[in-house]
DNA sequence: ATAAGTTGCTTAATCGTTTAAACAAAATAT
DNA sequence: ATATTTTGTTTAAACGATTAAGCAACTTAT
């Protein structure tokens, strides 16, 4: 049994298109269809079991009620929950959502964005990756609609929802200078991105603000595509150093879960030989045997306002820009927790 | 500057649509166009940057080249990483995948069966959820094609593409017992869904086959939505019957997660206090101080042979059932090492 | 009784493609 | 020189919906 159009309900009802297109949108008053044929109309509709074509809608209005949202790396849970979140939100406003990964490359980034531009999105949400600048302008040429999330481009005016990295890593800092250590180091990845330079900014004003010198030595830098490696040669080397650290904050959830591996495997004990602080998701942190201290980003907010902003953008393409930067919480447990101090150790 | 469209090209080069279309879609040949028009139309297609409306197309060839992937649960890592599985498969075969995460519940799933169907996607890959077999049931009748992944119903025929839970947890089972371990308890979703049932009866029947008396009390049932509580009592249940159990399998990742944490909080040694085996996704379980033993599941393979099972069908919709049990491989760790014999000990 | 307004419906264009069929002009065959 | 074939192009219908405009047939007002 095919699918039935609306051309099929007016055949069975014996009128024209027109007016079984009006009954079924509720336009039967402002259309004056009469009240005996609407009924009809409506009864068949049912009995065929109608499901109107979205395809043929959105070629029509132009609009397909879709979102693309393009995600820097799917397998990290933090940007699998936002997606979570964005589908959520979106569908309670009749909205579905394509998701895409781009693992970090702009390239595939490019391709998604081709292909989910041909499919007529009506907008994006885009985490953005490095060297994704060109999309977004192209985005803004094109006057195509997208929010950037948890990532932007400050140098670019672009509407954004984003967390407050330079604040959050100050306060990781802090946290851990007034837990009692004072040879902190960070790992990040090697990247000019915005977001990235400001988790490690935050860090070093933390460390200025509370007159601790900084050491080229704490400040570890890796690669995305080779971290399994580079992450164990970084933590030999920041305990090796003549200023070995005692506290290491980790920018991203990747380089926490790979560098825990590895500690493990060095029989290392958190916090008392090595304390820690990360960004990224919380259940995972919980499994450890010493519950991990990291920076619990607003997520659920993050996501909600995103769909928010497009939407609205979408409702009224010219309002002005909206940007909005989030507060992040640290949330302190027992992997950073008050180091003995000389006197009670 | 508003998208450019086969009309706007036919314009500018001063001929029909139809020229327009044959040259862009590699079919001069066949429709015999001029070499010197074609040229043109290829050159003012680049510089318009044509992109083609995929609505349009879609709307008159009747196919999307979409294809909806219903999932039970997007936040399980396992389900997760299969979804990314099939999104890359699905593009390399020129087809975009629209996820949808029915958290473990029929009534979402119907939702989402209908706005995808309403979207015109060209099939499904759907994992089941409990109660979801008229759905099953509603695709068969109005012929649409799916594949059923990683969940299936043996009362329903259709194609499908599963891990062989029974030989798994059969496998769990005797090695626990090789092991050293004699008090086996297994720990499962309340459920009358296939995978989880095979789950268990593997597991009973690994006991049998080895001469150990199996407890009703080893058998731990708990509901997905209450888990959090449920899997406490359940282990604080099974250490303290009479028959306590000295290891334990989690028949999924999320009760072994739930486990772990408990487990951690009543400061409990694995394996010497109770050994472990799960279900679920390797990288977490490295974080625990003792690598946990899991029964890995040849998630690559699962979900390619599903999105290849899908695509004949879709080419070849008359061709018979496709369906296929795929061997899971149990990775041994710390968690259930050998028991240190009496002797020994 | 005629003009004006209301009611209930149909017609036809449109969105951007594809593609069978028709057609004219040029080339080849008879 | 006429018939046939080949070549290069256009026309128009179709996919499934929406919606402005048009058109009868009534009803009401004057």
């Amino acid at each position: 049994m095919k699918k039935a159009s609306l051309k099929d309900i007016a055949q069975q009802a014996g009128v024209s298109t027109a007016l079984v297109s009006y009954v079924l949108n509720g336009k039967e008053k402002e259309t004056r269809v009469g009240e005996v044929i609407a009924q009809k109309i409506r009864q068949i509709a049912k009995e065929l079991n109608y499901q109107p074509n979205h395809l043929a809608k959105s070629l029509r209005s132009g609009k397909t009620y879709t979102i693309g949202l393009i995600i820097a790396d799917i397998s990290n849970p933090f940007f699998a929950n936002i997606a979570r979140v964005v589908e959520d939100e979106a569908k309670k406003n009749g909205y579905t959502v394509i998701i895409g990964s781009c693992d970090e490359h702009a390239e595939k980034s490019w391709d998604l964005l081709n292909v989910l531009i041909n499919r007529q999105v009506d907008g994006f949400i885009i985490v953005s990756c490095e060297g994704s600048e060109s999309q977004v302008h192209y985005l803004k040429e094109r006057n195509i609609p997208f929010v950037l999330l948890d990532r932007h481009f400050p140098e670019i005016q672009t509407d954004f929802v984003a967390t407050n990295n330079y604040k959050a890593s100050y306060d990781a800092g802090v946290h851990l200078i007034n837990s009692g250590y004072s040879k902190i180091g960070i790992m990040a990845y090697k990247s000019n991105m915005y977001h990235m330079v400001e988790r490690v900014r935050g860090y070093r004003h933390a460390l200025r603000d509370n007159h601790i010198e900084f050491h080229d030595s704490w400040l570890k830098e890796v690669h995305f595509e080779t971290m399994d490696s580079e992450v164990r040669t970084a933590i030999d080397e920041v305990l090796a150093s003549e200023q070995r650290v005692d506290a290491m904050i980790f920018a991203t959830y990747g380089l926490a879960i790979n560098a825990l591996k590895y500690i493990n495997e060095l029989r290392l004990k958190v916090p008392s030989d090595l304390a820690i602080v990360s960004y990224g998701q919380a259940e995972v942190f919980d499994l450890y045997y010493c519950p991990i201290t990291y920076v619990q980003q607003p997520l659920e907010m993050l996501g909600k306002t995103a769909v928010e902003f497009l939407l609205e953008k979408l409702k009224n393409p010219e309002e002005g820009m909206k940007q909005i930067l989030m507060e992040a919480k640290l949330i302190a447990r027992d992997s950073s927790k008050a180091k003995p101090t000389a006197a009670s150790a």
